[in-house]
Formats: structure tokens, C-alpha cells, sequence
DNA sequence: GCGACCCTTCGATGGTTCTCAAACCGAACG
DNA sequence: CGTTCGGTTTGAGAACCATCGAAGGGTCGC
């Protein structure tokens, strides 16, 4: 299968980044993706009690974002984080989401 | 007219500050509030091309997520930013959506 | 009081989003 | 080949959101 297009870093929005990070099943997905930088992901290996159909579409907005890329290894979609493309475009944003959300984690 | 409410630095959510942040036109507001530093602003100051119902619209849902504090003057409300609330609650968070948008803006 | 002023609230509308089940599709495995 | 395995796409429903005009509600100036 063909890769799925990215957006380049010229292409990347606030806004839409901003949006991508506010829905808390997405800021989740961002949070376990940082815990172990570099690695990849499969989409399975996110138990957030979702149907796949809905965790396709979470990632298609991170995607489109520009905050995740997605890589294809025969049959698996492979996730990682675009750490050093959104440090460049919006230096300090990641670690000040990351960390909020660590620090500020609600019973909920 | 009565203090609107405005949550406590506990009752800050990411997610709600990240999802108002995220609309181009709350961005806007909050650049411009940080720009002047301490300083008060009336609703009818933010001319965005928007109705006023839909600049009270924006202004509530700044409110509420915390980024905004609204101080009742008369018959007008003068909005200013909870830059220390949220640089304690999320810090580098603001500076980071701030310089982000200002070193990011597209011809839109 | 009366109007002007500033903003909020209401009601409506059109668009977007989240969510899922079902169908689909390419890759791997037998 | 046929099947299974990972994900995507589609279709649909419910919920939410941005937006506006119109109406309402305090407050100030006269």
C-alpha cells in the first residue's frame, strides 16, 4: 500500500495541531508515542477502548496535523512522533503539552 | 451584572485550554491580550470581522477553559489573559502557542 | 425616566467531529 | 488460491461548534 502523505513543515498549522492535541484520546496517543522517542507503533498496540474504525480516524488527524508520521511495514501501519519537525516549527510546544498532561492528569 | 465564573487553577483541563486555543480567532484574541501585558481589554476592542454575539461566543469558551479572566467594569467587561495561572498550570505552554503563531503566521 | 451603549442570551442554521459496525483491501501465511 | 491479519473507508447517527440576527439586561449620560 501507498504511503500516506504528510504535510511538510511549511505546511504545518497551529491551529491545526493545537486542534489534533485536544481531543484526550489523541493527547494519549501523542503522550505514549513520546515515552519511548525514536520507536514505532502499531496502531493495535493502543488499547484506549476505541473501535479501529475510530482509532484509524485519530490517527489520520494527527496525521494531517503534521504531529505524527506513519510508516508502512507490510501489513502493520508503523506511528512515531514528528518531534523534531514540530520542535523546529513550534519550539517548546511539545514538551509544554506533554508535560502539562503528565503533571495534570485528572481522576476522570 | 455579576462576575462570570472562571475555574480555579485545579480545575484547569489541557484539553479544554488546547481545543480553545485552537480556533484561529481565539488564537487571535489571546495574541493580541498577551501583547500588552497586564493590561485590560474591552470585547468591543477585538475586531475580527465576527459578529458580537459570536465574539461573546469565543470570549465564554476562552473563559472557560481558564486562558481569560473577565472583570466587570461598568457596563463593560474587560478580558485579560491568565498568563500566571497558565504558566503555572502548563508551563511553557502559552509562550510556546504565542511564539509558535507569531513565527508561523501563513498569508490567510 | 429615557435612550444609548456594551455585552449576553436565545433560536436557528449549516458545518464539523466522534463514534461505531460493516464492508473493503493489500500483505502475509498456509 | 483461500484465509487471516492490520488498517482503511464508508455510511450513519448523535453530539458538538461557529456563526448570525434578534431580543434582553444592566449601566451610564442626560
Amino acid at each position: 500500500m501507498r504511503e500516506p502523505h504528510h504535510p511538510s513543515c511549511a505546511e504545518l498549522e497551529l491551529s491545526d495541531v493545537l486542534h489534533a492535541l485536544s481531543d484526550p484520546a489523541r493527547l494519549e496517543i501523542a503522550r505514549r508515542l513520546s515515552s519511548a522517542p525514536g520507536e514505532e507503533w502499531a496502531c493495535s498496540a493502543f488499547d484506549l477502548g476505541l473501535s479501529k474504525a475510530t482509532l484509524s480516524h485519530h490517527f489520520r488527524v494527527l496525521r494531517e496535523a503534521g504531529v505524527v508520521k506513519t510508516r508502512v511495514a507490510g501489513r502493520k501501519r508503523l506511528q512515531s512522533l514528528r518531534r523534531e519537525d514540530l520542535d523546529t516549527c513550534f519550539p517548546g510546544l511539545l514538551d509544554a503539552v506533554l508535560n502539562g498532561y503528565a503533571g495534570h492528569r485528572h481522576a476522570a
